[in-house]
DNA sequence: GCCTTTGTTTGTCCAGGACAAACGATAACA
DNA sequence: TGTTATCGTTTGTCCTGGACAAACAAAGGC
């Protein structure tokens, strides 16, 4: 009998079914049971941990509240209930009348549809305006969706893989070019979200800055490396707001001490520890409609220095 | 001292690290320490496994050969040169000529040639023959490369990078579609290797059948949730050879008995495990050009049930 | 030959202790 | 008033060493 016989067998999750399942190492959940009590599993006849679908269910809430910064001691004896009306009431900006049709459109499924209609406003507005006014703020609220359980998890890679689809898409249109700045775009690990580099992929490539993206989670080494190896200008890194503050912190301070002063490091992103406080030697993109105006900076400060 | 600041002055890798980098669970490196004497990490100043670059070399090539079938105890001691011999004769095939030319364009870091070139192979030659011809056995020498050293991490995301725009770009061309069957596409948590649904996704595409990719790491949960809110025929999944084996046999397990038995689970990539035992109600692809035949016997399938 | 039984290997699970990093509250300072 | 240090609390990950089921290999019986 193999153990994912065993746990249909008896309608059960085995302590790692509940990891993959919820998304909590094993350690944590063990560690919860011992000092909150739950999640309290049933032994199975070899004393090992039998959770039910409720407890799956209810840590899954859990997991979603304490991404987005409550605490587990503050809310694990609630019930799943109360739990459920907490993710309901946080998300708190309206959605525009605009953008609330396109997130109609991912609920109801409609994948083709929202293709559809996301490249005709791209054809439409041009791609500047298209991920200005468009893609970064229905980023947003898709996000805040999400959180307040209004899309599935499913529905939300449905979102973002139509995004990606069109923006590479776009990206690739664009020609290739050799005018400086060279810019290096990538994520630290543990970093998933492409879609940041992505829209600043495109709004690099359309001021015709030469962009070479190495998707997601690099390790620092080889973003130094790469750097080195590209011969670029600037290393450009996105930061989502699930992003651990301090290793962002951490992180960059380290990949200044190593890469060279002529390369410049621009940092953007959701994440609040950007804004909090500056690191030295790393420029922070609060915004995306600011991307244009760093480029002319660079370009204005480069031609000063080989003139001086 | 932070995290980082420690794993730069001391220059290793914690358990964790390990794990995610070597693709073995903690809880075996734990074991394996205990019983074979390999790896002995050495220990930080609270007693911490501080594992060495040595180390997780080793480790990877050994989960490289514990994944083709060879055994953790008749292998753990061999030295790696005598791995790294092992593992050369397992890649058998020479690396065709044409393959070489744009291994070496990654190699030296030209990206918008390798990108200019591929696309020049994907306009003369279709989609479909682009990738069962160029794509799929370049990925496997791009992974071979990888494992012997020759090319860097940075070097193969680039890679990856551009070969995920011209299948993008591809696939966006496709035009949409209500031709059975509704296929959708994604990979299980931990599994980052978007190529492989890529491939599938527009080698479907280009037969006609309308494909859903959820791109990589959905939850079993939302993988049955998508596949029930999108009302799919068919299931398909992706594994590469990194991922775990037993999460791969334990997860297909659980998706089956989840899912209603008039959806099809199809699963493919390079993962050994795929070939080994098979999983009851689980259709293996074993290479690409497999894909367009497992259509068109779905399409018999279902019309004959319907007649019949 | 093939199927059953028996022995060995191997990965995952267990308990309960420890501690660093993350967090939050309070105090000191500009 | 607002911003930076200090200190206690919370929380996740790591530790040890034991146990055992599943996977595998080898030997036995039909």
């Amino acid at each position: 009998m193999t153990v994912s016989e065993k746990s249909l067998a008896t309608s059960g999750y085995n302590i790692g079914a509940v990891e993959r399942n919820a998304g909590l190492s094993k350690d944590t959940l063990r560690v919860w049971e011992r000092r909150y009590g739950f999640p309290r599993p049933i032994r199975d006849e070899h004393g090992e941990r039998m959770y039910s679908e409720a407890d799956v269910e209810k840590l899954r809430l859990l997991k979603r509240l304490i991404d987005r910064g409550y605490r587990p001691g503050k809310i694990v004896d609630l019930p799943s209930g109360d739990l459920r009306k907490l993710a309901d009431t946080l998300g708190e900006a309206e959605t525009p009348p605009a953008l609330r049709v396109l997130i109609d459109l991912v609920k109801s499924h409609r994948a083709s549809e929202l293709h559809a209609v996301l490249a005709q406003i791209l054809v439409r507005e041009g791609l500047e305006r298209f991920i200005l006014d468009t893609i970064a703020p229905l980023n947003y609220h898709v996000g805040v969706a999400w959180m307040r359980g209004y899309i599935e998890v499913y529905e939300e890679h449905l979102y973002t893989e139509a995004t990606q689809s069109l923006l590479r898409g776009a990206i690739s249109g664009i020609p290739a070019t050799d005018r400086s700045p060279r810019v290096l775009l990538t994520t630290f690990p543990n970093e998933q979200h492409a879609l940041g580099i992505l829209m600043v992929q495109a709004l690099l490539g359309g001021n015709g800055a030469a962009c070479i993206s190495l998707g997601t989670q690099t390790p620092l080494d080889d973003i130094v490396g790469a750097a080195q190896g590209h011969e670029v200008d600037i290393v450009a890194l996105s930061f989502s707001a699930a992003f651990s503050s301090n290793h962002l912190v951490e992180g960059l301070t380290e990949l200044r001490a190593r890469l060279p002063a002529r390369v410049s490091i621009w940092a953007g992103g959701g994440n609040p520890a950007l804004t909090r406080r500056p690191i030295e030697g790393v420029s922070v993109l609060g915004r995306l409609d600011e991307v244009g105006a760093a480029l002319e900076t660079w370009r204005t400060l480069r031609k000063a220095e080989a003139r001086g």
